[in-house]
DNA sequence: TAGATTGTTAATCGATTAACAATC
DNA sequence: TAGATTGTTAATCGATTAACAATC
């Protein structure tokens, strides 16, 4: 019944969440979708409609309060509720997220870490010790496990994201340079760094070719 | 005078490469933009206008040489082309990104690593041994760098652009939850990995809402 | 030649922007 | 009340999809 939200709105609604947190913290109670629009440089016409979406959350003639706008995002974006998290993949990358303290901060959890190389299993990262995979399903069934992240080679990641689908998990931060295809009710985000890195490339090659001609 | 292309068809374009290679691996050398819209669950008509925006890789009647494909758009994001990368910052993200040998078969050669904290600097990381951030004015003066991969606090991001900006680089790989605000003739890439998890939160949340009603 | 498939134009769809009435 | 700014409808723009003539 309820209307659709497009994905384009919804990958904006974190970097209105991180405005939004920034105008909190110093101190900035009031805003408008102009002042902001000024700020975000997004057109405050744009703005309006994303808020939209989901209600009404501000007061014409007045803006909107950034308090109230940060919580009302935040929870659409999940961020009233703790979600826990498990790594998959204890390499470079694993570790980094697992060290990384800034999700914890945000409500996501990292609960566990597992690695198939026995010279990683046992190894302490952040606040976790690595698991062996083949633990992997008995720490599934007796915790609560949102969200997986696949830090692993893609050869192995579509075995990986099927076996936890099996185990009831849902949400894939799917970091292997792969598609999963899972079916629909499951939810994957890719970070694919390697393509990431060239998109810039190809951006950066066809700045120095139009060398500040329109400026 | 050439037509600008979108950054819809850009951003795609290392996962055509990505395809393609696979194919290449497998040892097909020919393919049809309708089998390549089966495998990539794209429509063959997007396939065939995004090849199209940079002339005609195809042969009516047969469809595409797998390898002159690939190799037309690993020209196109500059794959040809060897492009050396500094990190800056020598936390988890930034030595994970040093040590993994992933980004070097495509032709990015991390060179170097900064950081500013005294217990970072000195430590061998991947191929790199961390440079204080002193050093990074002489680094870039004597050395050739393309790219700059920012693994820093937010804080520190926009002047070390900044300063990088004069020292004339143009590409920036930013992993700080923060907007640079560059200059048009900068490229910036952005990974912001909170935003990221955010957003397969929310789409979490709404995978189990409406549980299995439209399968 | 007949069949297949591209390259490209035209149609459709969806997202963004503009405009303005509602209202605080 | 007058001024400001939202919420929302309408217009525009751009991206995707469909269709088909060109051609291998």
């Amino acid at each position: 019944m309820e209307k659709k939200i497009s994905s384009a709105v919804i990958k904006r609604l974190p970097r209105y969440y991180r405005y939004l947190s920034e105008l909190l913290d110093k101190g900035i109670d009031k805003i408008s979708s102009q002042e902001l629009s000024r700020r975000m440089h997004v057109t405050a016409s744009q703005i309006r409609q994303d808020f939209n979406n989901f209600g009404g959350f501000g007061q014409q003639g007045y803006g909107y309060n950034v308090e109230v706008l940060r919580n009302e995002i935040g929870r659409i974006l999940g961020l009233d509720k703790q979600h826990f998290v498990i790594i998959i993949g204890a390499g470079n990358l694993g570790q980094a997220l697992a060290n990384y303290g800034g999700f914890e901060k945000r409500g996501f959890l990292i609960s566990g870490i597992f690695d198939s190389n026995p010279d990683k299993v046992g190894k302490t990262v952040g606040e976790n010790t690595v698991m062996d995979m083949s633990e992997l399903s008995s720490f599934v069934k007796g915790h609560t496990v949102d969200i997986a992240a696949l830090t692993i080679p893609k050869s192995a990641a579509a075995g990986v994201a099927a076996t936890l689908m099996d185990m009831g998990v849902r949400a894939f931060w799917n970091f292997a340079a792969t598609d999963l295809n899972l079916p629909d009710n499951a939810a994957v985000e890719n970070v694919h760094l390697a393509e990431s890195l060239m998109s810039l490339s190809y951006n950066m090659i066809n700045l120095s070719e139009n060398t500040s001609e329109d400026i």
